[in-house]
DNA sequence: CTCCTTGTTGAACTCTATTCAACGAAAGCC
DNA sequence: GGCTTTCGTTGAATAGAGTTCAACAAGGAG
């Protein structure tokens, strides 16, 4: 019933409708028949180019990571002062932009496959190392690694939080995480002061773009 | 096959027995028939106490939050500034001593049922009410609100770190949460000042536990 | 026009969740 | 003690979703 299309304009296709299919529904609610019957082909194409059901919803958790990953990647080439925060505001446009697709790869069943966990563990650390490698934490020390995961952990929180209230500035978020990152980075500087000796601390004070934060 | 137990013991046994399981193992991965078999009972039993299996898990999901917030709770008898501190404790005590029981609550599938969800969200919200509450913020406003939903967030990412690195201490752990919970409140108190007013100045000051946090 | 590659199909199959009518072990009654 | 009632428990039957595979046909190559 369906014309005939090359190998990756159908895989192009099939992964857009999963895209919107899983970022609305949970992973049981999607069957494989639905998916056929929504992209008007049948079953047993979708198992000719992604393996399985499984194997289909990693592959569109991939996608949505690698578009998040490519809307906060320009932020490297800024200067290090801003990168905290254009990143920042980077990612809170495409949490925007792209919500749904956001929403797949963060609300996404992590309890689906162990591979998806993989795939938000690695966009994770690419994120953070993004945003964070111009304060001189190319190859981070315990207390700087968990600082920075759990900042990371801040900020898909507060994104989650704003998508659903909407009741904050996005300027605004972005001062609070900054602050926040801000009090955790200056704290492991204490913590390991070897380590936090090669942090760039221009860098750290440039964080909070000049308001104040001491009391 | 099975001695006949009484309805409250039977179904201790059975979300026991989910917890265990579901704790290591994905959702799909666990049929009705291995749970049944691991209980050695029959699989029409398990429909008998829950409706299903998707029931099943939620009933397991629930019993996890209900641990942590037990855990949690004896904080609140605290006097306020140690609150914060003493409640991270508890919090990583729990972590530490039921691995399990966290992991199923976190990493377990928030798409497997949109109950799960709900009860992920209000136990965090539960847990940053007694641990912040001390502050005065017993209305939050949009700032302290998405603050401490992101805090929290960093808090469960930080925990899920530790749990797999254990590279850091435990005091040392807390110590960097803290610090950025510091950093974001007081942000959030710059930004919203009439708010920020009813905020105990005195107890945020003693969050950092007296160490010197300003640059 | 014919052949050949390969995107595509749909019916058959398997595995797992779900249902339900019947069983039998404890508790209550005479 | 025997009888009845209750209800925890069973297992075979059913339903529905994921998976497989042999065959089909659209489009290009010669």
């Amino acid at each position: 019933m369906s014309s005939r299309l090359t190998v990756d304009a159908r895989r192009a296709q099939l992964l857009e409708l999963g895209l919107r299919l899983f970022s609305t529904r949970a992973y049981d609610d999607v069957s494989i028949d639905e998916i056929a019957r929504e992209a008007g082909i049948s079953k047993g194409l979708l198992y000719h180019y992604f393996g399985g059901k499984k194997a289909f919803y990693v592959a569109v958790v991939a996608l949505a990571a690698g578009h998040l990953l490519q809307a906060v990647a320009p932020s490297v080439n800024l200067p290090r002062p801003e990168r905290a925060r254009i990143g920042l505001a980077a990612y809170f446009d495409f949490v925007e932009a792209r919500a749904p697709a956001f929403s797949a790869l963060m609300r996404g069943g992590l309890g689906v496959d162990p591979e998806v966990g993989g795939i938000v563990d690695r966009t994770r650390r690419a994120i953070v190392a993004m945003i964070l490698d111009g304060a001189g934490l190319a190859e981070p020390r315990p207390a700087f690694r968990v600082a920075a995961r759990a900042w990371v952990g801040a900020v898909e929180a507060a994104s989650l939080d704003w998508l659903e209230h909407r009741d904050v500035p996005r300027e605004e978020l972005i001062s609070l995480l900054v602050a926040g990152l801000g009090g955790m980075l200056a704290q492991a500087a204490m913590l390991d002061p070897e380590a936090g000796a090669s942090l760039d601390l221009s860098a750290l004070a440039g964080l909070w773009s000049g308001k104040a934060l001491t009391p």
